[in-house]
RNA sequence: GGAGAGGUCGCAUAGUGGCCUAGUGCGUCCGCUUGGAAAGCGGAUAUGGGUAAAACCAUCGUGGGUUCGACUCCCACCCUCUCCGCCA
């Protein structure tokens, strides 16, 4: 979420931020909610003082009506001049006639019944401030439901651009190999190879799933052994190990609910979610904390798998293993103060280049635009690996700097010094990197005129020594 | 899954209807003291909302209920620990 302080203070300038991110839904609710918010602020004040007053009130009631010292005419007498003073809203005099009530002894034996009519005039106000706590609570709800649609703000230096075809691409790295024969696509060379079978994956679960085999399930595990180890032994990054299905708040932390709802999968019984991405719950690992300042920065990497329904791109990108609803992704993920989180999301991308790098596939990287960033990130930078076969750049890498947008909503803080005011964490992602894709790129690059794959030379170790995948391997 | 015990301020604990504005100890911070320190003494020490700043409001695992009034009584749920069962 963005600071309801700031929607408060420029609701135009906010709304015309949205516009750029091309979200019109948006920036219909911007008026809403500050409505909301002004109706909430009000009825908080009128809710409140009148809870104090009765709370003061009760507290001299126990006082009063145990008071031996007073005839019961007397505290007749004082019941109805309380009942009258809360009447007129003189809760100050009403107060004052309780802890120092009149000696006037009216002697007209009524006061148990005027007790018992100060009782209800008492519980009258508890039930007044109840039906406006009830309504404070409904305008929350609706303020909430609101603000958890905005989607964050752009950083300044992020282009302004309508769609990604706007998105600035940087010039890309590594050769792009020159074939002496026609190279084939991944979903060609896969089966040939015994490596990735699509028909049983099909068999199994249907569209989108799919087998690996062999060495083809040994060279993802390689790839993901090798990630994780430039990550944490070269670029700093703690190794973990999380829950893939969480409680739905962690879906609203990561800010993947309420907009991406139906992308996850669940398990209703359980009330519980299939990770999207390892970034959801390493997102609210430290949720709810306060943490020093000296803990920061914190990087986590985690492979988990990810499992995404994308009900909405039925049709695209049906071939192959480049979109499919189980896939293992190593991600990167920062906590970091304020004043580093650029630099951080800089040295993030680098890092996910290394492993590009290590690999010898061409890649490049992109810069997104206002209209391309997504609903968290406030600046985004994308990689893609070139991949001979299928001819297209593939997104291997989506590295975000989502500043306090995740950390509000997860309730993740830290005290800038010993003593100060606890504020919001930034938290950035990246993938470091997307396993079937980069299975895709290496495939498609290494592969030879027989249909053979040749190993890159960084993963040899890591698939036994072997050097090429061929059909008797 | 079954039985029992428990969930209170950073940690440990006290609190069985109004005296709780949640006490005490530890830890931490500030001050006094000292040549400097330790000890001792005094004070401070949760989060959120709210305000120009205050006042004030909420929070004692969560949600309901009883009551003029709930940390306290009732109900449901969640979590932790011990034992049993099951299990890779």
């Amino acid at each position: 979420m963005i600071d309801i302080a700031l929607i408060r203070e420029k609701p135009d300038w906010v709304k015309a931020q949205i516009v750029t991110l091309q979200d019109e839904s948006a920036v219909a609710r911007i008026d809403a909610i500050v409505t909301l918010d002004q109706t909430r602020r009000t009825l908080l004040t009128e809710a409140e003082t009148l809870q104090a007053e009765r709370n003061k009130l009760n507290k001299a009631m126990g006082r009063f009506r145990g008071n031996k010292q007073l005839s019961s005419g007397a505290q007749g007498y004082a019941a109805q001049a309380v009942i009258a003073a809360i009447a007129a809203k003189d809760y100050p005099r009403a107060l004052d006639l309780l802890t120092n009530p009149p000696t006037t002894d009216q002697a007209d034996g009524d006061s148990k019944q005027s007790l018992d009519q100060l009782t209800d005039t008492l519980r009258g106000m508890g039930e007044r401030v109840e039906t406006l706590n009830k309504e404070i609570e409904q305008v929350e709800a609706d303020l909430q439901e609101n603000m958890l649609w905005i989607p964050n703000l752009p950083h300044p230096s992020v282009k302004v651009g309508v769609s990604d075809a706007e998105n600035i691409v940087f010039p890309h790295e590594g050769d792009i190999r020159q074939f002496d024969f026609t190279p084939k696509p991944h979903w060609e060379l896969g089966p040939a190879l015994d490596i990735i079978d699509f028909d049983r994956g099909v068999k199994l679960s249907g569209s989108r799933f799919y087998v690996l085999k062999g060495m083809g399930a040994r060279l993802q595990r390689a790839l993901i052994s090798l990630y994780l180890d430039i990550h944490t032994e070269q670029h700093g990054f703690t190794e973990l190990y999380t829950p893939f299905l969480v409680k739905p708040e962690m879906m609203y932390g990561a800010a993947q609910f309420p907009k991406f709802k139906d992308v996850v999968y669940t398990d209703p019984d359980a009330d519980l979610y299939l990770l999207p991405t390892a970034e959801v719950s390493i997102t609210n690992l430290h949720r709810d904390e306060i943490l020093e300042a000296d803990q920061l920065p914190l990087y986590y990497v985690a492979n988990t798998p990810c499992w995404r329904r994308e009900q909405t791109s039925a049709g695209r990108d049906v071939r192959g293993i480049k979109r499919v609803h189980q896939f293992q992704k190593v991600e990167m993920y920062k906590l970091t103060t304020p004043e580093t989180s650029y630099a951080e999301l800089e040295a993030l991308v680098e890092a996910a280049s290394d492993i590009c790098r290590a690999l010898k596939i061409p890649f490049r990287r992109i810069e997104q635009v206002t209209g391309d960033l997504g609903f968290a990130a406030t600046k985004k930078y994308d990689l893609e690996m070139w991949a001979p076969g299928s001819e297209e750049w593939l997104e291997v890498s989506s590295c975000s700097n989502d500043e306090a947008f995740q950390a509000r909503r997860a309730q993740i803080r830290y005290r800038p010094a010993p003593g100060a005011k606890a504020e919001f964490v930034h938290t950035l992602n990246g993938s470091g990197l997307a396993l079937p894709r980069t299975i895709i790129a290496i495939l498609e690059n290494y592969q030879q005129a027989d249909g053979s794959i040749v190993i890159p030379e960084v993963l040899r170790p890591y698939m036994g020594g072997l050097e090429v995948i061929s059909q008797r391997s």
